[in-house]
DNA sequence: GCACGTTGTTCCAATATTTGAAACGACGTT
DNA sequence: AACGTCGTTTCAAATATTGGAACAACGTGC
């Protein structure tokens, strides 16, 4: 499941991204139990990182949780090499235009991550939005990304998933999958109907770079009771014009860091 | 400056500071000049870390940015490691109840991190407010930890202050710095007048955990055309509330990580 | 067109570091 | 007192990191 990982660097980073997987912190013994590294690695690892601020070790019960200089890191990360901050603008008129929820979301180890996100009834919920990650195959962002990859992309990408139904409506057939990304292609968006949370639908549009590639997608959505894929689809041209306006922010913006160069370096 | 790293990862992650410390996209070379890393190392280690997502490397220029797979870490990091999630309703009341702006922060390595933020006017910025960093011997939140700290907590993190002189009224001088902080103890809660950014005052309390440990600090601040001291001093009451209420949540809260034991950890 | 400085990348043997089975002391439980 | 669990440490063998130096690939100026 975790890539394999280059040298000592690669097995902290292993260590951090099984810290970060569990919902509460963890003991020493849960972490030995879970990670194929042999105890004393594993301990020393532990304690290195701990040491570097990447993680926190409780002084009374010695549990692990993520160190929040991972929070600095990711302020930095944020700005750098996503495309929130040359987004936010043409997030703000979306959602105002269509007062849904607007999501914006990347693709980061076969998963989508959402990097913002607007809704005009609740107050913006920072880091607790931002950051998240969801399944690809049966988000519209994920799908809308998925549906616009190179092929080999693709193959790797959905080889990285898990399926699992979250919804009686999820798909979780590779080939029912890829004939409905076709779909997306004639089409020009995707639809999520409650396939990842019930009742919550959304339609979703891809953002490319200059070169036709897929840097991200964005989404309006709702719930089945305050709207319709009537009332979404109806958004898709502001959806498009939107996903256009930040893929040309994003040419003139001097940080065009490819995306995907990131995904594509890791080895499944 | 950075301090030194244990082993390979502590290098490592000194690349992602170094990176991170950057406002826009560096080259290999640029990297190296300012590493004290040998260029055969240094390259190796920013593959790694490529291939890792922790980087991202622009396919065309080669250049490096941090990468998304931080911002995922740091989602958890956040829910996990900081003050923010307890706070949440706390700050919201007090940013209700002042109608002033009000900052939730840390302390991480010797310098002020922001968490999370409330202002009644904008709407919240996400991970453009939180994640940002500051100096401890001249913001209100910073020095408000600095005077509760112990003594040797305090003289470690005194070694890693760089003073700079932000504003005219910045104090740069230990000694006197120490004396302010001893002022702060007497009258619980410390002052910012203009001493990170000229026009902004600002008012804080520390938030204590059960065994009188500084946990954070919470602060209200504004311009000094909108608002003054005596404005900001008439939040004391409320400031105190809040933190303590904040304390109280984090008690009673299941992961109450020693977020100085990282800071402890890590050698000057 | 040639020489030059720069940049990113690769080699390779010496070296230092990671490795991991095993042992250890400290609790808490039965 | 015997046992299981937990966190921590030891130590020689194995391996990965190290970094000086050479390398191709540009781009620049002369």
């Amino acid at each position: 499941m975790t890539a394999a990982g280059d040298g000592t660097v690669g097995k902290a980073l292993d260590v951090l991204d099984l810290v970060a997987a569990q919902e509460r912190p963890v003991r020493f013994a849960d972490l030995h139990r879970m990670s194929p590294l042999p105890k004393a690695t594993l301990y020393r690892l532990a304690q290195t990182l701990v040491s570097q601020g990447m993680l926190v070790q409780n002084t009374e019960n010695g549990t692990y949780s993520l160190g929040v200089r991972l929070v600095r890191l990711a302020h930095a990360a944020w700005r750098h090499a996503s495309l929130a901050p040359i987004a936010r603008r043409h997030l703000d008129i979306l959602s105002q235009s269509s007062k849904l929820t607007v999501h914006l979301a990347q693709m980061e180890a076969g998963h989508v991550l959402y990097v913002d996100k607007r809704n005009l009834r609740e107050s913006v919920q920072m880091f607790s939005e931002a950051g998240k990650v969801g399944p690809a195959y049966c988000t519209g962002v994920g799908k809308a990304m998925l549906a616009y990859m190179s092929v080999s992309q693709l193959d790797r990408t959905l080889r990285l998933q898990s399926f699992h139904r979250y919804t009686p409506k999820t798909v979780v057939d590779e080939a029912a999958l890829r004939l409905q990304l076709e779909r997306i292609r004639s089409r020009g968006f995707a639809r999520d109907r409650e396939e990842h949370e019930p009742g919550i639908i959304c339609v979703a549009v891809p953002i490319f770079t200059a070169n036709d590639r897929v840097l991200g997608a964005v989404s309006v959505s709702g719930t089945v009771i305050q709207t319709d894929f009537k009332t979404l689809e109806a958004q898709v041209p502001g959806l498009r014009q939107c996903a256009d306006a930040i893929a040309e922010d994003a040419m003139h913006w001097d940080f065009p860091a490819d995306h995907m160069a990131e995904f594509e370096g890791r080895q499944g």
